[in-house]
DNA sequence: TTTGATTTTGAGCGACTGCTCAAGTTAAAA
DNA sequence: TTTTAACTTGAGCAGTCGCTCAAAATCAAA
């Protein structure tokens, strides 16, 4: 072998995960992409094979991302529930000056592709089970824990969390109502607490 | 004046509204909309200046549909709550196969156009909050009715309300859960009785 | 130092985009 | 019937799109 590759796939999709989540797919040019990974058409494609294949790489990275914030806010908490409060206050109210959008990237790309047969569009539905079969077991963990009540489901509570987490991201992607970031949240939680 | 105009505005935003809820601005090309709405660009662009004006009259032409649906339901229910929960139902399940899109259009929009200075970015705000106000609305009442406890504000249970409505419609962007739709209906409006 | 497989470069292709405008059509008024 | 202002048509413009590929650059092995 002679000659390796010059660029850090990671370092990469991470850059381009941003954009794409910023933007969305069809609104992010390869022009924008060459700039912000700093690299030419040629080796894009050579590495990437097309724009939806970079895409595809990218939303598995943000979606790897986003499990790998949980499990640090996990760590931090003594308890499973406390955990998934951090993670949800990171997003919503934290992080929020920083993300390329307060919308997940996922939300997004389900919006995005409207066609069922679309590739990109059976890829966040794959993605989104994932996320909702991770939630499902941290649930069951914390109902084994008497966390909770557990009168419902891993799968109920998993699909609870999703909702609310989704229409709380939505409800905040605008500017002006930080405020109200905070006690939502707690009500959230206070809720999922008395199912 | 002579030679009349020779299109329905109301019917032919209502087409291009179909289309642009579908897929989105950025992805519905004019060429999409002239057969959508058989016009031919030069009457286009008279009528409406640019694709960005026939988004605009579409998407606010959007909102109003739904307010219509609103009141129908309400007309045709004995209470608001009863009211607001066919529409919940209408929209999430029974008009789901034929609705161009399961999300909202409006949320379509507030995730699509990314820059806060977009003029369309704000259009989808203001019409949200239009959309927010109405509602405060409809649950005041609902509070004077004795409907609602009224120990959380109209604005309240408008936000809780927009949350859970926009949460769910994302949930069920999918093939394959439907059967938990309505279960998943019948506990927000429970939860939103007990708040 | 030379070799040569591999990667990088970027000019540019063909397709498509939003949009314009000169020419054609229409129909109420004269 | 003629006039004429308003409306419709669609060829086509200038720009951007995703992407290709021949040429240049790179660097471990010989």
């Amino acid at each position: 072998m002679v000659n390796k590759v010059k660029f850090e796939r990671e370092t990469v999709v991470r850059l381009a995960s941003q954009l794409f989540w910023e933007k969305g797919f069809n609104a992010t040019s390869t022009r924008d992409l060459q700039d912000a990974i700093n690299m030419r058409p040629g080796s894009i494609y050579s590495a990437f094979g097309s724009k939806e294949g970079l895409y595809i790489e990218s939303l598995k990275n943000y979606t790897m991302q986003i499990e790998d914030q949980i499990k640090t806010c996990l760590l931090a908490s003594p308890t499973i529930i406390g955990g998934l409060q951090t993670f949800v206050e990171n997003v919503i109210i934290k992080d929020k000056k920083n993300a390329p959008s307060a919308i997940c990237m996922l939300v997004k790309a389900n919006c995005e592709f409207a066609d069922e047969d679309s590739c990109l569009y059976s890829l966040s539905l794959d993605l989104s089970d994932k996320f909702e079969d991770y939630l499902s077991d941290l649930f069951a963990q914390a109902i084994a824990r008497e966390e909770l009540k557990g009168e419902v489901s891993p799968k109920e509570y998993a699909r609870f969390f999703k909702v609310q987490f989704t229409g709380l991201r939505g409800y905040f992607n605008r500017p002006g109502v930080e405020e109200l970031a905070q006690p939502m949240i707690d009500q959230m939680f206070k809720i999922m607490r008395a199912l």
